[in-house]
RNA sequence: GGAGAGGUGGCAGAGCGGCUGAAUGCGGCGGUCUUGAAAACCGCUGAGGGAAACCUCCGUGGGUUCGAAUCCCACCCUCUCCGCCA
């Protein structure tokens, strides 16, 4: 991800401004700016140097066929003069190398600006923009108890499943670790219904192109979507073979077109994608140490988009509507958070978060994440279009969303959808795949 | 894992160490012709940097050389055969 030395020279104030209401240090963008400079006064110099050794070195295949010998006082001076050339193209080489990976190194830092209407400030000042539902009471105080007389209290999604014996978190943290959850019998069914009812809906609903891609990528790969040098205490490694596992599926799928030119009729593409998720989440030990709010491994079910650059804003609204209207078919009230400039994150122009009310452990569960990058990971990647047959490519627009992380909505159903007697009714939308109810 | 072949422009496919950023074909774009279209013919047609001159890029990274797509080394990837295997 990175800014783009274009932007910069030309909007470098509001480049500045757009760091300083991210909270980022705004002097990265004065240092760039002086980088820029002198790398390209460097190129210059070099590709004047390396003109005239390719002109002498022309000349001396003339002289030579022109029937002077090789080892002349002629050849021999302009051999020289060649090789004097070589030795100050390569101390220019090197230091345009080291000042090319301080710029690089340099717009890495530059956070990329939030767009206008997103408000500026901390996590205060997101805004709750909807809400849809009616969220589940934590008690139910008149007459919902299996006698229909007794008030009763949601449970924690943890209690409910191990009750069930669907979930089974001892078993994980034997097999592997904390935060390794077993779903079991109608745990597991439940948990791979939803999978399969998200990507069916993804794409026969919203013309998504269903794609399943590697668990494990490459370093490119990592990079290429900012994981590294970023996030990367967030990945888990797979040291012998210089591979990672992958955190989401955002980083297998955008990577699809990493180095590409795409034509433009071939915009938009929009890919959902189902991979299991892994994360190490460093530094988050202690919060949410129950149930399955935060673990290492969940599913998830990932939406990529590849727009136009002049259509990414209304994708970002259509992108947001495909991940609600699943947790409106699951019946699960939530709230749309458009996220401020302080607590949107480093990458993203524009985000909307979505948030599962859970009564069980009475909270707003995030269970989607919906950005528009801009070009600003696209850049990175170097994936282009061509808005014209012919012309100059260009950066395109990335977009992404979860639609949805499973952990989270699979602990939400169990917290909402649990009776009086300890079972727990099938949302509708699944009843096909699983049948209607799961009891002990 | 073992043996062999190969990685060149959107694709296919040439390329003696200098005259090759790259033949040729296909595709694409524009034009001539046509009522229109097809066919035929003519021209154009990779990317990045730079205001420009110009410079860089032939899987990646090193090396040899005055000069490398062309020679050498390492790595990566693809294909064929063998082995192993869900």
């Amino acid at each position: 991800m990175s800014i783009g030395v274009q932007r910069l020279r030309e909007d470098a104030g509001r480049v500045r401004q757009g760091a300083i209401d991210k909270g980022e240090d705004p002097s990265v963008v004065d240092v760039a700016l002086e980088l820029d400079v002198r790398r390209r006064a460097l190129q210059g110099e070099g590709d004047a140097l390396r003109a005239e050794r390719n002109t002498v070195s022309k000349r001396i295949g003339e002289v030579i066929r022109g029937g002077a010998a090789p080892q002349g006082s002629e050849v021999a001076a302009l051999r020289d003069a060649s090789t004097q050339a070589g030795e100050r193209i390569a101390a220019i080489d090197r230091e345009l190398a080291t000042t090319e990976a301080q710029l690089e190194d340099a717009l890495l830092r530059i956070p990329n600006p939030a767009d206008p209407d997103v408000p500026v400030g901390g996590e205060e000042d997101s805004v709750i923009v909807r809400t849809w539902g009616d969220p589940a009471p934590h008690l139910e105080p008149r007459g919902a108890g299996a006698d229909g007389s007794e008030p009763w209290t949601r449970r924690p999604h943890w209690e409910v499943g191990e009750a069930l014996g669907i979930l089974d978190l001892a078993a994980g943290a034997k097999v592997t670790g904390s935060g390794f959850p077993v779903y079991r019998g109608p745990g597991a069914a439940l948990e791979r219904a939803l999978i399969d009812w998200f990507i069916g809906t993804h794409t026969r609903e919203h013309g998504m192109t269903e794609v399943w891609p590697p668990a494990l990528v490459n370093t490119a790969s990592a990079r290429g979507t900012g994981q590294i040098p970023d996030k990367e205490d967030l990945m888990y490694v797979v040291a012998r073979d210089d591979l990672y596992l992958v955190p989401t599926a955002e980083v297998p799928v955008t990577n699809l077109h990493r180095d590409e030119i795409i034509e433009a009729e071939q915009l938009p593409i929009r890919y959902c994608a189902y991979t299991p998720c892994f994360r190490r989440e460093a530094g988050a030990a202690g919060r949410d140490t129950r149930g399955i709010l935060r673990v290492h491994q969940f599913d998830k079910v990932e939406m990529v988009l590849f727009e136009r650059p002049a259509d990414s804003g209304e994708a970002l609204e259509w992108l947001t509507r495909a991940a609600e209207t699943l947790l409106q078919r699951l019946g699960l009230a939530y709230r749309v958070k458009l996220m401020a400039t302080g607590d949107m994150g480093f990458v993203q122009a524009k985000k909307y978060d979505l948030e599962v009310w859970a009564p069980g452990v009475e909270r707003w569960l995030e269970v989607s994440s919906v950005s528009n990058f801009r070009d600003y990971q696209a850049r990175r990647m170097n994936i282009r279009w061509r808005p014209e047959p012919g012309a100059r490519p260009e950066i395109l627009h990335t977009l992404n969303g979860s639609g949805l992380a499973l952990a989270r909505t699979w602990a939400a159903i169990l917290e909402v959808y649990q009776q009086p007697d300890g079972s727990v009714v099938v949302p509708e939308v699944l009843r096909p795949s699983m049948g209607d109810r799961i009891t002990a």
